[in-house]
Formats: structure tokens, sequence, C-alpha cells
RNA sequence: GCGCCCGUAGCUCAGCCGGAUAGAGCGUUGGCCUCCGGAGCCAAAGGUCAGAGGUUCGAAUCCUCUCGGGCGCGCCA
């Protein structure tokens, strides 16, 4: 609807340019057309001729005069007037509202989809938490809002490829096998120290017990001899001096071979919980992308050669450093350490060099706000190697709060205590943790009201939609009950019967949700979509509250059933986008 | 110190590529069930859009500064 008013006002202006009531040459704005915020000001206005009014050098309500009088005649526009400081008011005829009701039933699923993304590859990265501990509910906003975008670009015509990009390559995976191998000990009667840095959590012991089953007790080694000449733990030494020197001593102690069996069971346990996680929470991936993988096929020392060929790699202190300040970073930054590890950077940059490589036009990259220093370095890598940086598009997600009986959860995820994204699943299920993370604009901070997330009522605004959803199911029902047969035909021929003002109220919610699923989209805000069937719920329960649909007259009882089951298509769609269920009964 | 994000009703937030009287939910107060699910509806009260300048015919929206909150400034990931 939107676009078609635009399409008419650009040949309004088009036939003005003719007249020479408008500059020839340069590009003028494109016309843009939102819905009226005010009913008095009709169905859709349009604020063209203010924006043109300087390019034409006339007053705004002269130009929208000559716009209004320039505008081809369309059957669905009754009438429009110019109003305000020159604001073109469209107001529609009705049963160019009415046959939106149709549209939405024939199109069923596909109502709201469109082609606008005309099939070009868009890859969608997202949570690529390390495989080092369950995923919390930090990564669980990062995963509902990253599928959720994924799912939006998709429905506007994208070919989406989402990924998850497992950092299973440098010093965590240690720290987590040394973790699982000291906790092993430990269960064998060699309790060594738990270092500071260490991962703490539960499933280090379980995955200690899986090894222990594996492995009998082959890797027992001494307390005495792993700890002998190490350097102190914090508080008094340097924790992750220890850490080190652990790992070295693990690996020393037991052999590259075996140090290598326990970090990869580890890493796959881990990886597989988190798989489990995100499966439970309805989130899917077309590919896990291994870090360790692009090391050892060589493909992150390439694109450090890259760097290096291009003049944009120099070493210093016995380190290569990338020349990240000529590309807008704020310093340079060490591609390869002294000890000639490759850094997490490098392999980021070969992990975006391939990105770019498998031909997508676009990468979004979902990661949480504390990574926002680490942009500037990767889009100045990117020019470097001749990539549109541009290309690139980072979307930080804040840190999600949760609130539990009004006080603030404390987490913190260096002492292992933190809620797991399974356990807010299990608190408020899945539903209600889809819709609640993706209903504040991602760069915002997020409270997480737990209570609320559980209450079943109008508060809860998840539920408040999905009963919109069980009530039309339910309407449903109780048209078999009474008997009564209905004729979507006969509802289609009364549709010029739905002239109450909740009707109309509904159809022009359901003309918009196109709209809003393409600005939801191209903005990567599903919250406008939470926001928009909120609304819709709204409307629906107004009206169902104000209106009986199985009324007597056959005509208007399909009408308005025709007219509820568009509401629910919308409604399930909308839940669909989001990743939350649609129930026939709660 | 430098950089990024944020500051809108008691609370949580929309609105932010400038546009017509600043919206919603919760909470508060008062109403609505012989009627398709009351997990619902209706109504009222509630605002110096953090503050100060600037740009503009017009600023919650753009720019500058100040104040307040968060995050980041590793040869960690």
């Amino acid at each position: 609807m939107k676009h078609e008013l635009e399409e008419l006002l650009a040949r309004a202006v088009a036939r003005l340019r003719e007249q020479g009531l408008l500059p020839d040459e340069g590009e003028l704005p494109a016309p843009s057309v939102e819905p009226a915020r005010d009913p008095a000001h009709g169905d859709y206005a349009s604020n063209l001729a203010l924006v043109l009014a300087r390019a034409a050098r006339r007053p705004p309500r002269e130009l929208a005069e000559a716009l209004l009088t320039a505008l081809p005649p369309s059957e669905r526009v009754e009438r429009v007037e110019v109003a305000g400081p020159g604001f073109l008011n469209f107001r529609l005829a009705p049963a160019a509202w009415q046959a939106v009701v149709t549209e939405v039933l024939a199109q069923g699923p596909a109502y709201g989809t469109s082609s606008l993304g005309g099939g070009r590859p868009v890859q969608v990265e997202f949570v690529s938490a390390n495989p080092t501990g369950p995923l919390h509910v930090g990564h669980g906003r990062g995963a509902a809002y990253g599928a959720a975008v994924a799912s939006l670009l998709e429905a506007v015509g994208y070919r989406v490829h989402r990924e998850y990009y497992v950092n299973d390559a440098g010093r965590q995976v240690d720290i987590l096998a040394l973790s699982v191998w000291l906790r092993y000990l430990e269960a064998l009667g060699e309790p060594v120290a738990f270092p500071a840095g260490g991962y703490r959590g539960g499933y280090v012991a379980e995955i200690a017990d899986a090894l222990r089953r594996m492995e009998g007790e082959a890797l027992r080694r001494a307390a005495a001899e792993v700890e002998e000449g190490l350097p102190p733990d914090a508080p008094d030494g340097d924790k992750e001096a220890r850490l080190d020197a652990l790992v070295a001593r693990g690996r020393a102690l037991l052999g590259e071979a075996a140090w290598r069996r326990v970090a990869e069971l580890a890493g796959e346990r881990v990886l597989e919980g988190i798989r489990r996680d995100l499966e439970a929470f309805g989130v899917r991936y077309d590919a896990w992308c291994s870090e360790r993988r692009l090391v050892e096929g060589g493909a992150v020392a390439r694109a450090v050669e890259r760097l290096r060929e291009a003049g944009h790699a120099y070493e210093r202190d016995g380190a290569l450093w990338f020349r990240a300040s000529a590309f807008g970073d704020e310093k340079d930054r060490v591609l390869v350490r002294e000890s000639g590890q490759p850094t997490y950077f490098a392999s980021d940059v070969a992990y975006h060099l391939d990105k770019v490589e498998r031909g997508f036009e676009r990468i979004i990259d979902v990661w949480g706000a504390d990574h926002h220093g680490y942009v500037p370095r990767l889009r100045a890598a990117l020019q470097a190697l001749g990539v549109d940086p541009q290309r690139l598009e980072v979307r930080l997600v804040q840190f999600a709060v949760l609130y539990r009986h009004g006080r603030k959860v404390q987490m913190s995820t260096r002492s292992g205590q933190y809620v797991t994204l399974r356990e807010l699943l299990d608190e408020v299920g899945r539903d209600a943790a889809r819709f609640f993370y993706v209903m504040r604009r991602a760069e915002q901070h997020l409270d997480f009201d737990l209570d609320l997330a559980k209450r079943q009522s109008a508060d809860n605004p998840v539920y408040y939609v999905q009963y919109a959803h069980a009530r039309i199911c339910s309407v449903e029902r109780q048209l078999r009950e009474q008997g009564l047969e209905r004729d979507p035909g006969r509802g289609e021929r009364h549709l010029h019967l739905l002239r109450e003002g909740h009707e109309v109220a509904l159809l022009r919610l359901l003309a918009r949700y196109p709209e809003v699923v393409e600005a939801a989209a191209l903005a990567r805000e599903p919250h406008q979509v939470a926001h928009y069937l909120r609304e819709l719920a709204q409307a629906f329960h107004t009206y169902y509250n104000a209106h009986t649909f199985l009324v007597e007259e056959a005509g208007l009882r399909d009408a308005r059933l025709n007219l509820v089951f568009a509401v629910r298509q919308v409604i399930r769609n909308g839940l669909g986008l989001l990743g939350v269920s649609a129930p026939e009964a709660m």
C-alpha cells in the first residue's frame, strides 16, 4: 500500500519536472509515505512537498497543491488533500483496505515476505561464544537477536547463511583442557590447587568424569610433580603466568598427543552442549566454522601473508604488526606474537576474508557490546586487503540484566556464577525468552524481568499476543460447536460490511505488516515486529470485546471470520519471525 | 585521559535518515462477565524528551559543550 502511494507520488514528481515546476536535473529525494499518526490526517501522509520546497524554491503548500494536481488518479485512493504546512494526506477507499483480508488469506505464510533482497547472499554470524563453557543469558540475547535478524532478511528475499564461529584454537581451549585434567586428577586423589584463572563450572567436573571413563588412570600424574617449581598463583603471583605454566607442565607430563585428546574431548563436549542449548532455543545454523580449521588449513598464514605482501605489516619487538592506524584504527595491532603464535585477530581477519571469498555481499556480525573497540581494526584489515569495509556490518548487542523479585541477579563469568541459557529456558520457557530478548532495541540495555516473563497474564506481552492467536482458534472451534458453516467466498463478497471502527483499525494494521517486516529487516530491528504484534493483538482483543463474530447474518459473520483469520495468520507469521510459537490453545 | 553507546511519564521502553497536539506497556485510580476463552476490555491521572547553546520555516530527532550511567582502550578471546 505504502509503495503504491510512493509510486503515484513519483509519477507526480516526474510530471512537475516536465512542467518545469521542479528542477530537471540532479537527484531529488525519493517520495516517502508514512501511515498517518492522527486519523484526522487520513490513512497515509507524505511530507514530500516540505522536503522538495527548497529545491523547487517554492512555498511547501504551493508545491503540495501542484503535486496534488499532478497526481495520477487511483481507484484505491478516495481522497487526497493538502494539510498543515504542506503535507499530502491520503484517504484510501474502503475497498482498498478490505482487500487486504483476501490478500492475507491467499498468501498465508508468505504474507509479509517480499523479494526486496533479490536473492542476494548475506551471512549472519551470531553467538560465536568460546567453547569453554555453557552459553549464558548474555549469549541468549545475541542468539535471539541474530536468529530474528536472519529470519527477517530471509523474509524480505535475501539468501541468508547463518554461521557460528567456533574459537577452538588458542589459549582458552588449553585452559579448559587444563581445568578438566585438574578435576580428573582431583577425582583420582591427586589434588592440585585449582588455579584462579581456571574454569570452575560443574560441567568441567562432568567432562573430567568422562575423561576418567575413557582413559582410566592413564593420565594420572602425582600432584607434587604437576606443581613442582611453578610460579605462584594470584593473589601473590600472576594468575595468567600460573595458568600458562600449568598448561606447559601438563603438556610435558602427558605428551602432546594425550594433551590434544583431553583438549578435543573437552571442546567437543562443551560445543555439543552449546548446540543442544541453541537447538532447544529454536536457533539453527547453516554452518559451524572452526577457527582451528582455519589455522591448520593455512588460511590464517595466507591472510597474514597477504597483508605483508600488500606492505601493511611490519616487524617490531619480534612480533608481526598490522598497520591498522593507517586505516582509521587508533593503533597498530599484533598479528603474530613474539612466540610465533598468530593472535585471535589474525584468525579473525582470515575468517572474514574467507567470508568475502565465499561471495557474501553483506556480512553481518552480531557481537556483544563489549567488543565494540574491535570493530575498527577488523574493518581496517578488510580495507587493507582491498575489500570494501562497508560490506562488514557489526551489530552490537548490549547485555541483559536479569531481575528476580525486583532485584538484580548477580552474575560474574569469572567465578562461574552466572545463569545459563539452559536455566533460563527451564525457568521461563522458550517463547517468553525469545520474545523478551528482542522486545528492546539491541543496543539498549535489557532489563529481563523473570517474574514477568513467567506470568500468564496480560502484563506479559508474549502471552498477550499468543492469547490473541489462541482466542481466534477458539472462535473457530466455537463455530463448529454451534454447527455453523463458514464460507470464505461468501466472506470475501461481504467484506464491504467491515466498516466498524475496530474493523477498520485491524484492516490498517494488517496492511501495515509487510511494511513493518521490511523496515525491521532493513534496520536489523526485530523489536519493531514485537511492538507491532502487541499492537495487533491489542486491536484484536478490543474488537473481540466490542463485537460478536458469530452473528446470525451469514455474510457479515463470514466477513468477520475472514478478518480475524487474517489476523491470526499475521500473528503466526510475525511470531514465527521471532522464533515464538503460536499456540492454538493455552 | 581518549573512543563508542545510552539518558523520553513513578518503572520498563517506542518514537531518532527533522515535520502536524510526544506514544505504549506496567504500576496507580475508577468502571465492564445471563454474551465467541476475564490469560480480556473501557476510562482517568501522569512529561521543563538530563541541562545549556547552535543549525532550521520547524528539533525528542542534526551539531557543540556540560552533567549522569554503561562499555572499551592487551603480543586475552
